[in-house]
DNA sequence: ACAAAGAATGAATAGTGATTCACTGCTTAT
DNA sequence: ATAAGCAGTGAATCACTATTCATTCTTTGT
């Protein structure tokens, strides 16, 4: 035996692989997955071509490895505002704020993770990220019941309508052939649109008009 | 001159453009666009290839019609609901079930408008047909706070989180993997997630528990 | 210094199906 | 019957990139 994988090249080959990864998500935050040539990846990440191939099997594994992390910092991000404190109610209306507040924000990447047709196995995906926000939802729609918050009801299915009434509400304003410069900076809970959003939300888990 | 277009040829120009329609429309309800290919479309239709494009610019335009068309039969039924008599409430209730149902009765359409990933100049044609359903809800949420049976609200924002709310709702149950043939048969007002659906939306409208 | 084993390379290939277009065959008006 | 002109044909072409793989370069242990 005269090669043996060493440390140091495990960590090489990390390094390349988040090169990799790194810019793959650079280049779905400018143009979506559908304009992400492999070519251009390479190019950025400072690798030939056949080297992505070395870390992923192909490009839509990539895109999938993609859009889990994506997602992974979108989720935990609800999930942080749902653990905070206050009713079941409270901080579901606190949830339903970050998920939106932080799609207007980064719309061209929360476009391509909420509404950009894109191939069967990041598809999959997206239906893990959606059923992700439905779980969690719906566990705090379980509290809020238990706590009394909230009425008695399918807890599973009101946490896919709001999942649903939310995308829905953003595809719009989301849509790349429309974004405008104008919400960016938005830093209160003042944007109107997000504010009609909860209220329609809150009012159909709660049925108490606001 | 010798040749000149003459009312038997329109005709017979016109039955092959509707068999090329109607084929093609087959092909969708059966596997959903993607899997629907020029060439056998053609077979089906009893025309060549090259057909097809005396008829239509290209497959996508051929695609956008198609949807266009089955898009045109359940927003009509929809608009039929929501011009029915009672109360504004009643007729959007009655609408929301329409659509839910229709869409459970035929699931390999309704998840090809609803949801299969499809191409730009279709998507397109996607984004109005859901325009035109909140449009029409947004009608009838106005006529609702007229008559007074639905609180002050942005109409438009609650139609928009309505169709969001039904369609993630149906993704699940008509994802052409996990559609069985169970529920086909349903005639009644009791499927409870119809029921379930329902009862989300019309809280989130009225802010009245039911 | 050397050989063994990977890792990296990137030009060439392959797979896929939409689309084209030179040709054939009808239809029509005279 | 004839010629002009449009409709129909479908095998061949094209376009587009993801993917491959023979080759070159690095690393490692002796």
């Amino acid at each position: 035996m005269a090669y043996r994988e060493t440390e140091k090249m495990r960590q090489r080959k990390a390094e390349a692989r988040k090169r990799i990864v790194d810019c793959t998500y650079q280049c779905v935050a400018e143009g979506g997955f559908r304009s992400a040539r492999v070519t251009r990846i390479a190019g950025l990440a400072g690798v030939a071509t056949g080297t992505i191939y070395r870390h992923f099997e192909s490009r839509e594994d990539l895109f999938a490895e993609i859009f889990r992390l994506a997602t992974q910092r979108e989720v935990d991000k609800v999930a942080e505002a749902l653990a905070s404190d206050g009713s079941a109610a409270e901080r579901l209306e606190q949830a339903l704020r970050q998920f939106a507040e932080r799609a207007l924000k980064g719309p061209q990447m929360a476009w391509s993770l909420i509404a950009e047709p894109v191939d069967p196995k990041v598809e999959e995906e997206r239906l893990a990220y959606r059923k992700a926000y439905a779980n969690l939802f719906e566990k705090a729609i379980r509290e809020g019941i238990d706590e009394g918050c909230v009425p008695d009801q399918d807890a599973r299915q009101s946490s896919t309508c709001l999942v649903g009434a939310i995308a829905e509400s953003l595809v719009g304003p989301l849509s790349p052939t429309q974004t405008s410069e104008a919400d960016s900076a938005t830093e209160d809970n003042n944007d109107p649109l997000v504010n009609s959003i909860i209220r329609f939300c809150m009012q159909g888990l709660t049925g108490t008009r606001r």
